[in-house]
DNA sequence: ATGCTAATGCAACTGGAGTCGCATTAAGGG
DNA sequence: CCCTTAATGCGACTCCAGTTGCATTAGCAT
């Protein structure tokens, strides 16, 4: 599938990659500023100097902008903490999420923006697979350290450690701290550890 | 405050109370049907038979709507599980989240209303924060029979018990089932009695 | 270089969300 | 029962997101 979510280009050349890279910044900005409930494909043409319409043609309104915008960090080399123990991964792991959603304020509106268009949601749900699929690394390898007993499900365990900082952030509107981090590391590491998980 | 977020009436005679009743079902229906992306007051107001103007005065909005709604729930005699055991009682509030989920298809668009507006945020905060409070008790008790030590973070096991549900759900777009509310709660269980959310 | 055409710019248009001023209805007090 | 006025109904109006048809610019092949 097209992970950018734009339409491909027959000819992609120096105005069209200028043209995206423009309007790909200007969106993050945008995002930065106001949100993604104060996107608007307006501001993003007014700001990026792309017409409107160009913007409407090719990315198709505020959810296709998010869409490429998120395509982008799926494209880094992400990859999940090794430091040669079980629960300090988890921990780096959780604390991540703290710090992006501390620093990144864009990361917020890509589920917002889930919320609002199936695109965005399908965008979505691609890149948390993806996330997922390398984080369970963490636990095949504590697998093979002998930490935790085969069998152990990596999906279920990456979930359990990172799920209270979306929940707090997003859904109950408190914040998470570093602390929580290494708590719901130590819970979940100990859980895993005695099987439950398997 | 204003529990319901609509403006209090000076009047709460029949008429008033036969708009409001009228308005709130129709809320919930649409949003049945298309989501609260799709919710317009438009259509709330045609099924509801009350001129949009009434509406926009009275709820200010899509949000308002929203809010109003979910005041409802709140006003509810909700009360957490006390089976008499520490894990099985978490284990009743996990399967809780994902029946709600299941059979109530507002849940998703208060989450999704919250993240357009500050208002239905503000709502939402309000009423996890009351859901949190009252399922202390299951923490509480678990500590009174000598299952948890004392000195554990009620908000942080309950927490850390449900929230798995959430992030499957809403952001990673992933389905629940009870089968995964066995294996969070037995998993928080071991960790809290191991004195971890201390 | 030069012609072809994809990509963009531009302005006018459309449609629906939200507002406003005024008319009408009905709740509640006397 | 009648009077006051809160609450609602009603239609016209504004405003802005999104669309459309046509003109212009600039990649890319020859």
């Amino acid at each position: 599938m097209d992970a950018s979510g734009v339409q491909p280009t027959s000819r992609p050349g120096g105005r069209t990659a200028r043209t995206r890279a423009a309007v790909r910044d200007a969106t993050l900005a945008e995002l930065a500023v106001h949100g993604y409930a104060g996107l608007t494909v307006e501001a993003v043409a007014a700001r990026s100097g792309v017409h409107k319409t160009t913007v409407y043609r090719r990315w198709g309104g505020v959810d296709g902008l998010v869409v490429d915008a998120l395509a982008l960090a799926d494209e880094d080399g992400w990859a999940p903490p090794d430091t040669g123990s079980f629960e300090r991964d988890l921990r780096e792991l959780a604390r991540e999420v703290v710090v992006t959603f501390a620093g990144t304020p864009a990361s917020a509106a890509f589920v917002a923006a889930a919320f609002q268009s199936e695109r965005a949601a399908a965008a979505l749900r691609d890149f948390y697979a993806e996330r997922h699929r390398r984080s369970a690394a963490v636990v095949t390898r504590a697998v093979e350290r002998g930490e935790v007993p085969a069998g152990t499900d990596a999906g279920a365990v990456v979930k359990a450690a990172v799920a209270p900082f979306y929940y707090r952030v997003l859904i109950a509107g408190e914040p998470a701290t570093e602390d929580l981090a290494d708590q719901s590391a130590a819970a979940v590491a100990h859980a895993a550890r005695a099987g439950l998980y398997a």
